[in-house]
DNA sequence: GGATTTTTGTGACGATGATCACAAAGTGTA
DNA sequence: TACACTTTGTGATCATCGTCACAAAAATCC
């Protein structure tokens, strides 16, 4: 458990150094939670009720296009797991966020994470500074899919991202980098 | 001019609402500007001096990759148009912004910008919120690339910016939207 | 307004990916 | 262990896209 908050506190500190009594303030309104395999962290017309913290295991954000289920994002140790638009609208959401393996970490309620941004300065910076690091993350990653053939795109991912290859069913990463899943079976053939 | 003003006004409202004594501070650090239609607001190479809130014409964000330029985002009026990892890091870009037509709009320096960040709360609240937004909008437009094919995607680009159709070259849509510039040249005479 | 540059269209071709159908392998569970 | 369910692999076929080459059209510039 010390380690989780260990991990916790050097990643915020990675985008703002919050204070210890700042961080204090973080931790109390962060409470242990775990997922098993399967279970969903937001589904489908619900709304979104915070953040979770990963300390262990992974999870997949995905949207059920066409009746097909596109993953677009993964969150795995030391990530933010959480889907945006409905934490910043407070609308349902029409996304669903599962563990893929059995999960644990912090969740950060909503509500209370609004009632921290209130309180100090140091805490809409670090949500800023949070953001700007994942809009620019997921730019990159937006270049990445316009730029590159999907056999490019793989490598990619064995490149910047190989803890997901291991660790994600196949048919997840193809509809996350945009191919079929046979296509991404026959080009994993093709490179082994 | 005042035309202008009201725009960004309401513009940053939409985010969060600033005091006018807030607005007024914000103004000060804005400074018109003009680009010529091919006139550079950042080049490869460069630091990001900061942001254009776009008040007319229309900007293209793009990277060089395997000599081919791939726009990744375009700019038009009440956008704020930068490149975020170059504006929070300070480290040298690897993409450029260049005027696709003849552009107006306030520039916003960086370092001012990060003073008023250091003001007050509200102006770090209004960046965060801004990037949520933006934020949001990318992740929907990295779900529309790896979910739809070629034809669609241009069809979805069709219904969400139509104004992007009409004034930008069809050859940087293209890439866009990854797919050849040829190829899109016969979906749109398909789809005619 | 004519020449140059840039952008767009188009034909032909080859390469590649999507799809459907089914088999095989792997995983979880009673 | 046996059974069901999930995931992955593979073959065949068809459609689509990318590429190269060149022509046409449009925009830009003295």
């Amino acid at each position: 458990m010390d380690d989780a908050i260990n991990l916790l506190k050097t990643t915020l500190h990675n985008f703002h150094k919050l204070t210890d009594e700042e961080f204090k303030e973080f931790l109390k309104i962060s409470e242990y939670k775990t997922l098993a395999k399967k279970e969903f962290l937001l589904q489908n017309g619900q709304y979104n009720h915070g953040i979770l913290f990963v300390t262990k295991g992974i999870l997949g954000l995905y949207e059920l296009i066409n009746t097909k289920e596109i993953y677009t994002s993964f969150f795995s140790v030391s990530d933010f797991a959480t889907e945006i638009s409905s934490l910043a609208s407070q609308n349902t959401s029409n996304k669903n966020i599962v563990a893929i393996s059995d999960t644990e970490g912090f969740f950060i309620k909503r509500t209370e994470l609004l009632q921290l941004y209130d309180k100090s300065i140091s805490f809409e910076r670090l949500g800023r500074k949070l953001l700007e690091h994942l809009l620019s993350e997921q730019h990159t990653f937006t270049t990445m899919l316009t730029s590159l053939k999907p056999e490019d795109r793989y490598k990619y991912l064995l490149e910047h991202n190989p803890e997901l290859i291991q660790q994600i069913p196949v048919q997840y990463l193809a509809s996350y980098i945009g191919v079929a899943r046979e296509t991404l079976s026959r080009i994993r053939k093709r490179m082994s």
